[in-house]
DNA sequence: CATTTCACCTGGTGGC
DNA sequence: TGCCACCAGGTGAAAT
């Protein structure tokens, strides 16, 4: 479900409310696929420590925990949540109702709940001890040019798909692959290695600048996505091509073309895009 | 290696 | 109303 500006959001979010609250208790459901490692680890790893931050990497949350004081702690670890596609975390109060394909409760010394959500049960919760969590790629937000354009060269797969990968860029998914190759004037199906230059710059500008936009428009609710306080982001107002099969083109009025790669629903306008 | 395909899940939508 | 096909912010394993 969510993408770089949706988890920024929910981040954010978390970081602002249980920043420097303690976990109490973990409860874990009885389905097996969210969990990379057997439940009573995660759960052991997690209780009595204190958050001492929630960042982004990638499309992964971060909870960085503090190391509990005693004899046997084995230092500083990390809760890593990643979403899938419907994954929600939530802060909530114990009084809420508890919502259907909720497979994590966090309960907190302040009495409140994190919770995880996920109907479709791609997400995963996992807890890792490196002292610092490096995503899978580089960081879109900040690659410089030389960087952006060492990622692509000599790759044959169409552009849109190297942009989805998340071993060159983490944090890129279909909603902001197929708007930033609207922006930069590009098809999705171009050879990423062929790509010119000017090409490639257009098209790390347009990258940051709708994930940025779309930060500040607090991520894209297309369906389930809301952040940490159930609240829809409004992006999705201002997406040029994505989900919008047939309709007019907002430049030039032709209909944006569907088509189907690497599996993925890929729009684009034909006439906007070389 | 690089690349492509497909399985993993539930739920919403639209056609008949 | 039901049934069915298809679609959906994602990966990771297996095949090519």
């Amino acid at each position: 479900m969510p993408e770089l500006p949706e988890v920024e959001t929910i981040a954010r979010g978390l970081n602002k409310r249980v920043r420097g609250d303690v976990i109490d208790s973990v409860w874990l459901g009885s389905h097996r696929e969210p969990l990379k490692s057997p439940a009573q680890e995660i759960a052991a790893a997690l209780t009595r420590t204190r958050i001492a931050q929630v960042r982004r990497v990638g499309k992964h949350i971060v909870f960085d925990l503090e190391p509990r004081r005693s004899r046997n702690g084995k230092g500083s670890r990390q809760w890593i949540v990643h979403l899938g596609m419907t994954g929600r975390m939530l802060v909530a109060s114990p009084k809420d109702e508890v919502p259907k394909h909720t497979h994590a409760i966090v309960s907190l010394a302040s009495g409140r709940e994190l919770r995880f959500v996920d109907p479709r049960r791609f997400g995963r919760l996992s807890v890792v001890s490196q002292p610092s969590f490096v995503g899978p790629g580089t960081e879109p937000l900040t690659v410089e040019a030389d960087d952006f354009a060492k990622l692509f060269r000599g790759r044959k797969t169409p552009i849109k798909a190297a942009l989805l990968n998340q071993r060159l860029l983490h944090g890129v998914g279909n909603i902001y692959a197929d708007e930033s190759l609207f922006r930069a004037g590009i098809r999705p199906l171009r050879q990423a290695g062929r790509l010119k230059r000017v090409e490639l710059e257009r098209l790390r500008a347009a990258l940051q600048e709708v994930l940025q936009e779309a930060i500040r428009s607090g991520g894209s609710s297309v369906s389930d996505y809301v952040d940490a306080e159930g609240r829809e982001g409004f992006f999705q107002l201002q997406h040029n091509v994505y989900l919008r099969t047939g309709l007019p083109c907002l430049v030039c009025k032709t209909p944006i073309k569907r088509i189907a790669l690497g599996g993925r629903g890929t729009h684009f306008c034909p006439k906007c895009q070389k």
